[in-house]
DNA sequence: CCAAAACGATTACAGCTCTGAACGATTATT
DNA sequence: AATAATCGTTCAGAGCTGTAATCGTTTTGG
């Protein structure tokens, strides 16, 4: 039972929010990923050339785990690191081909997964869902298109 | 950035809601208790005397993790166990009015928080807001007033 | 009626992930 | 030139979680 009744919209968003996450975790994991994996290569396909920093950053996440995150992408061929000649200490962070192949199916899926999650709801209904959520997104200074929860997970 | 542009309902649903249960996270902090110890309070509140697998079960938690929450809010007087004298090997759990005062408490936090999220919508967008998120959470097959997070926070 | 299987709660243990500090390499500062 | 700052990386420590063994209790079945 949830603290009022009937439920607030905050604990309705954190649950099936929560919900959301976990199926869209099920779903990629057929592809050998995690979310913050997808997250991960999604910033450094929208934005390449960024410093390992700069992405930890942006993700709010320590650098150090930053690491083994770019580590599991570059082992599979999906991410390169290369060395920035004017400073050799960055390392600029750039999507392969095969990594936008992958991006291509994990476009798939999070399409098929979004279907799937609105099926309740008609196209007007899911445009009114999507205009309200992206209000509250804006006004509580969430960074368009970043997970917050990739910062834990 | 999201795999999709303009994102989809659920990438918005899991970054919004991930963000919510974080802030809520932070607001319930400040009385000392962690989102599961909350859910697991109010679970116990609204239905006294289950046994610990049942409240388990429930949440979608193995039963060994549930002790130690158990231990935790009964250490603070929050929550009881009692023995059950039919079956002495039944722990039912019960609320105490300790715990029902706490309850109150977190219940004023909670609409506090529901607030500050939701300051950008008028009552009516959030009405409608609710009703949105109440479809999916019935068709998802989520159990009204069980956070699915609990599971791994 | 008794032995054995089943069941609930707990504990012990092993594996995992995350955090924060330290480190080597490179660049900026003075 | 020497020192401080920055970037990426590594490493040890802490915390957390699920699996499996344990203990007491109850049910089952011969």
């Amino acid at each position: 039972m949830p603290l009022e009744n009937p439920p607030g919209s905050a604990f309705l968003l954190a649950a099936v929010g929560a919900h959301a996450a976990a199926r869209f975790a099920e779903r990629v994991a057929a592809l050998h990923l995690t979310p913050p994996q997808v997250g991960l290569l999604g910033l450094i396909a929208a934005e390449p050339g960024q410093s390992q920093q700069a992405v930890a950053r942006i993700l709010g996440m320590p650098p150090s785990r930053l690491v083994g995150l770019v580590d599991s992408l570059a082992d599979r061929g999906l991410v390169e690191r290369r060395r920035n000649r004017a400073d050799r200490r960055l390392h600029a962070l750039h999507i392969t081909d095969e990594g936008r192949a992958m991006l291509a199916r994990i476009g798939k899926v999070a399409h098929e997964h979004d279907d799937d999650l609105c099926r309740s709801l008609d196209e007007g209904e899911r445009e009114t869902l999507r205009a309200l959520l992206a209000r509250i997104a804006a006004d509580q200074g969430l960074r368009p298109g970043v997970h917050p929860g990739y910062r834990h997970l």
